[in-house]
RNA sequence: GGGCGAUUAGCUCAGCUGGUUUAGAGCGUCUGCCUUACAAGCAGAGGGUCUGCGGUUCGAAUCCGUAAUCGCCCACCA
């Protein structure tokens, strides 16, 4: 037995049994006549590293498909990466920043080539730390965003959309993030709320040189677009104002005063200024009214010739510096501190500009009818169902969504430009060709003439098919894979993506493939740290994932992750919870040195206490079976571990081992021993979901194996909620036994002194053999006597006591006895007083009623008994 | 500004269609133990007027209203 060290070494088994899975192709799925269960992995960032809520995520999906694989499923989980256009393209121009080598001098091609560099350097190291985790990928489909199928799915998508009139290109207020040089969609906008000022600024009437109004705006740079201002037409403080001009301050320009109820009276002054090119609202006004527009920026945020001052000069210096030169001509009326949310890029943290482009969108009400419906009925299942109402108000509020980016890393759009205007869209150049000679009526018209739209995609514009094209599904939409594997069973997912991805999958689901790409999608919580801070780079109370794992093994940390994730709920992530995980692989360890260290003698006869016993935990072991099943079944994952880890630890361990535990150096009988083992096997069964290595350790070590024998690959064996009444028994038969050794503690007994008990009442004496052995008793004595000189409990309505060889402390009994007295007699009121409520005898059920009846005669008994006992004491 | 969710032991959370011994778990705390699988352990113990107030009901942690506090999402008030 001492082959196995006291500790369990987790690093001496993980990466061989990561290696045996693999070289076994046990993670391996295809297509049989099987049930499948399927999940897709949520593509991290190709170039990303493992972070903490990835780690969450995915050991969530590993116990899905660990578990579902055991019930006999073909199970299939999918890894794969997302190209992540903006923030690869974004750490690409970093580094060739770096190395003196400016994106704007590079060709296309020369800065894609860049590009797939550094995809294939630093592109699935975060799914290499994936493995380390345990996670029980199909290593051999893993996919990318940008692969041929995909790349080639997302076009054949575009080309599907933009016949159906789905996709259009035009001029839009689109938001503009000038460090990225690109337009994102609405969801890529963070608005943060933000200590800024509010300037009050005079505008002159034009041909009254001494009359002004003033108007309040908190971003002064921009009043060089302005080409209005506007007051609400019901305000009595400006129907002066009505048809007359203003001048713009410092510009000069005289603008038009226009009324619109649009504008709130009591906001700052009343008075509107309106930049159309800049501000959305303003372009509504704009076009409304029909004011010129004037572009004042340049694509990186600096003044442009329009601006015709400060050219070139960043927006927020320009801020300062106009405000200075206002202030100097006597046209600042005040400043004011004022508090307001302001955009930012949700990759690059940049102020977003508001920025009227030409780009392309998708219709999206004509696409979120099934989509919506399909959450609304349960169809597709959300876990926890908080997220629906979210859900159904983005998708009722939902506009158009801009996917085309000024990047050049992604999906190039499927649109040629023809050289007298217009443009097609196809799948393929050839294609393309045809269409442009057929367009433009011109034969002789070649590639070259054409000039293909130098944007790309959104990188959620392919992820949305993610559950479709991992089967290339969208190509080959009748393949034996699609048709087999989806819709996918179960998603799992931060809540943070639930428009940028989940909506956007449900949609495209239905588009496709007129079917749901998943069944339940299963929110995780954010991990965040012991104080309830978001976990982040800048703060630094991020761990390092991998080197938890080298400090307390994967399975430590996957259950000290589990312990405390509830769907949906954050979890307040401290190592302290991976010291239980490593702590509960030691108990595991230790408890199964003990069992392979016993000695088997095929002539001894099984003991009564060692046949209750299994008698006892076998019923226990099938109940637990069917509560983790069915905790399980409702995605309750942290509660069906802790229902295993209850089991093995206090059930398991500390009762039916030291029950069954032969005395020191003696052999166990051959039956008992046999239960235990089969204990043992299903008991690691039931736990490798959530914690694969020291299982699969333990189980090679417990019976000869086959190669290629895996407990990945055994069958999870089925409990039945029996609640034998031997359960119920041996419930009380712990009180008692935790009676004795609490006498053995206060009374400094030594546990290896035999005790003899005297029992008072109708004491159910069918597992006394358990309780003679665990209590170390030498008799139980049952003739209803008590020694004077006993220290004693009550159990039920039995008393139990222990002669002692000292006097006792009779007063410190009496109190004790007492306190005990008040309790019972104090529920028994409460009982009483139900039942003397004519109302509720007569109106509760039948069996409510009963209920409260027994416990008002347990209530007397147990009364009875402690009276009895305080008399004999007094 | 709208909407959603939460508030139960020191901490993190269960408590599902109101009734299951005047509320449960894990961790932490306290006490005693190096007992021969495990001190990353064993045995035992203590700890809560279920955020406040009002209501419905024979009966409320659970349902309703209200207040407070916290969190999340959405929204174009300059």
């Amino acid at each position: 037995m001492n082959e196995l060290a006291t500790k369990y070494n987790p690093a001496e088994v993980e990466d061989k049994w990561y290696a045996y899975w693999m070289e076994h192709r046990l993670f391996h799925s295809e297509p049989d006549d099987r049930d499948p269960y399927c999940i897709v992995i949520p593509p991290p960032n190709v170039t990303g590293v493992l972070h903490m809520g990835h780690m969450l995520n995915n050991t969530i999906q590993d116990i899905l498909i660990r578990r579902a694989r055991m019930e006999g499923k073909n199970a299939l989980w999918v890894p794969g990466t997302d190209h992540a256009a903006i923030s690869t393209e974004a750490k690409v121009v970093a580094k060739l920043t770096a190395e003196g080598i400016k994106k704007t001098d590079l060709s296309r091609e020369e800065f894609l080539s860049h590009a797939w560099d550094w995809t294939n350097k630093y592109g699935g190291i975060i799914l290499e730390q994936l493995k380390r985790l345990g996670a029980s990928c199909d290593w051999e489909r893993t996919a990318f965003t940008m692969d041929d199928i995909r790349s080639r799915s997302v076009t054949k998508v575009f080309c599907h959309l933009y016949e159906k009139g789905l996709i259009y290109r035009g001029v839009r207020m689109v938001n503009w993030d000038p460090q990225a040089l690109t337009a994102l969609s609405d969801e890529e906008v963070i608005y943060k709320e933000e200590h800024s000022k509010l300037f009050y600024l005079r505008y002159f009437v034009e041909g009254e040189e001494d009359r002004y109004i003033v108007v309040a705006t908190t971003r002064p740079e921009t009043i060089l677009g302005d080409t209005a201002v506007c007051v609400n037409p019901n305000d009595p403080r400006y129907t002066w104002l009505k048809g007359k001009r203003v001048i713009v301050p410092k510009v000069g320009r005289s603008v038009p005063v226009i009324m619109d109820e649009y504008v709130e009276m009591e906001f700052g002054t009343g008075c509107l200024k309106v930049t159309p090119a800049h501000d959305v609202n303003d372009y509504m006004l704009g076009d409304k009214y029909n004011l010129e527009s004037i572009d004042i920026f340049n694509d990186n945020g600096t003044i442009s010739e329009a601006g015709g001052m400060y050219v070139g000069i960043d927006r927020f210096d320009v801020r300062r510096q106009i405000m200075k030169d206002l202030e100097a001509e006597g046209l600042v009326e005040k400043v004011e501190d004022y508090v307001n949310k302001v955009g930012h890029s949700e990759r690059t943290d940049a102020v977003i500009e508001p920025k009227l482009s030409m780009q392309w969108f998708v219709k999206m009400n004509d696409l979120v009818g099934p989509a919506i419906k399909a959450v609304e009925n349960d169809s597709i299942k959300f876990v926890p169902a908080k997220f629906k109402n979210t859900y159904r108000h983005w998708m009722t509020t939902i506009k158009d969504w801009c996917i085309s980016r000024q990047l050049w890393w992604g999906h190039q759009i499927p649109a040629w430009f023809l050289p007298e205007g217009g443009f097609v869209v196809a799948e393929t150049e050839e294609e393309a060709l045809l269409k442009a000679i057929e367009k433009s009526g011109n034969p002789a018209l070649t590639l070259k003439d054409l000039r293909r739209d130098p944007d790309c995609l959104d990188t959620w514009f392919s992820s949305w098919l993610w559950p479709i094209s991992l089967f290339n599904g969208i190509l080959d939409p009748d393949n034996e894979e699609i048709t087999y594997y989806y819709p996918t069973a179960d998603l799992v997912t931060a809540p943070d993506i639930i428009f940028f991805w989940v909506a956007r999958m449900i949609i495209a689901g239905y588009e496709f493939r007129n079917e749901k790409p998943f069944g339940n999608v299963y929110f995780t919580g954010i991990v965040r740290d012991k104080i309830g801070r978001k976990m982040s780079k800048s703060l630094g109370n991020s761990p390092d994932p991998l080197d938890l794992i080298a400090r307390y093994g994967a399975d430590g940390v996957r259950m000290g992750l589990m312990l405390a994730a509830p769907a949906g709920n954050d979890i307040m992530y401290d190592d302290s919870l991976c010291e239980q995980g490593r702590n509960f692989c030691n108990k595991i360890w230790n408890a199964f040195r003990l069992v392979k260290g016993w000695e088997v003698s095929d002539s001894d006869a099984q003991p009564e206490s060692s046949k209750l016993g299994t008698e006892w935990f076998g019923n226990l072991l099938s109940d637990t079976l069917a509560e983790v099943s069915d905790l399980m079944g409702k995605f309750r994952i942290s509660e069906a571990l802790m229902a295993v880890y209850k089991l093995f630890w206090d059930e398991f361990s500390s009762w039916y081992l030291e029950v069954v535990k032969p005395a020191y150096g003696k052999p166990i009988d051959r039956a008992t021993y046999e239960s235990t083992l089969g204990f043992f096997d299903t008991l690691l069964r039931m736990l490798h979901p959530f914690m694969p290595f020291i299982t699969e350790e333990l189980w090679q070590h417990l019976a000869e194996r086959k190669d290629g024998e895996s407990i990945m690959t055994a069958r999870m064996p089925e409990g039945r909620k029996h609640d034998a009444p031997i359960i119920a028994k041996f419930d009380i038969l712990k009180e008692i036994i935790a009676g004795v050794r609490t006498i053995r503690l206060k009374k400094q007994i030594p546990n290896k002194n035999p005790l003899l008990l005297e029992v008072n009442g109708q004491h159910d004496d069918t597992l006394d053999s358990v309780l003679m052995k665990m209590a170390n008793l030498e008799a139980i004595d049952k003739s209803d006597s008590k020694s004077p000189t006993a220290a004693s409990f009550i159990v039920g309505a039995v008393e139990y006591s222990v002669p002692l060889e000292s006097s006792i402390n009779v007063e410190e009994e009496l109190k004790k006895l007492e306190a005990d007295l008040k309790y019972q007699q104090g529920f028994l009121a409460t009982v009483e007083k139900k039942l003397s409520n004519e109302r509720f005898v007569n109106s509760a059920p039948e069996k409510v009623v009963a209920l409260e009846r027994k416990k008002q005669s347990d209530a007397k008994e147990k009364i009875a008994a402690i009276e009895a006992a305080i008399q004999a004491l007094s």
